[in-house]
DNA sequence: ACCCTTGTACGACATGGATCGAACGACGTC
DNA sequence: GACGTCGTTCGATCCATGTCGTACAAGGGT
């Protein structure tokens, strides 16, 4: 499997991002990708198995909100940040500023 | 049932709104919401029972998404607009400046 | 008082999807 | 070519939840 099917930026839908951004695992791949940048699968340090962070990364690539290219053995995943900011601006911005870093929602500093 | 409980501003998590919104029957109420600003449960035109209904309403509220009040035999639902500003600036706007009126990621080839 | 409207509560059901383990495929290294 | 690493695919399982119908409660109008 050689090419990765990615929904072009047209294709990217509200409900498709919202949904994928709904899940607490798929929140944190997020999270990391955005703060790391490119990572490969096995560093996104996730406590799910491999089989279900293939099925996280599918649902996060097919929603649009990253990308996945191969090099060599790995496959290294990034985020679409131009992408969903042109399609729907703040919305990444806004999740990626906020990721709670765990749960810290509860006190207000 | 006169008082319906709702989360506190400070309790509105990031985790809990996006799963709120990412419903597509609970974004239409959203997206009716703001259009529409305060309405009664039967006046927002979703095509579910009753009974499902009120159970988005009830997502949508414990999610600190929208806020109920009761005038006379009526429910009057109306979007938070402001506490989920001020916990996610950025997030509700964007939701809403937004919401698909209906599909339009078909083709764009 | 009666009834109708409005919405909630409850139980049942079906589907989606999150999860895992095991088997497999693709690449690089030896 | 053999082996190890990295990730995907497949099948199974299990839980959450979206959905509905029915019964019920609260208010207002006649």
């Amino acid at each position: 499997m050689r090419t990765i099917a990615h929904p072009v930026t047209d294709q990217i839908t509200m409900s498709g991002l919202l949904h994928a951004l709904s899940d607490p695992v798929r929140l944190e791949i997020v999270r990391t990708l955005g703060h790391c940048g490119e990572t490969s699968c096995g560093g996104l340090g996730v406590s799910v198995s491999k089989s279900t962070l293939t099925h996280h990364l599918k649902v996060l690539r097919d929603a649009g909100v990253t990308q996945t290219r191969c090099q060599g053995v790995q496959r290294l995943v990034s985020l679409r940040e131009d992408d969903v900011e042109a399609r729907f601006p703040g919305l990444l911005s806004c999740v990626l500023a906020h990721h709670e870093p765990g749960n810290t929602q509860a006190g207000v500093p």
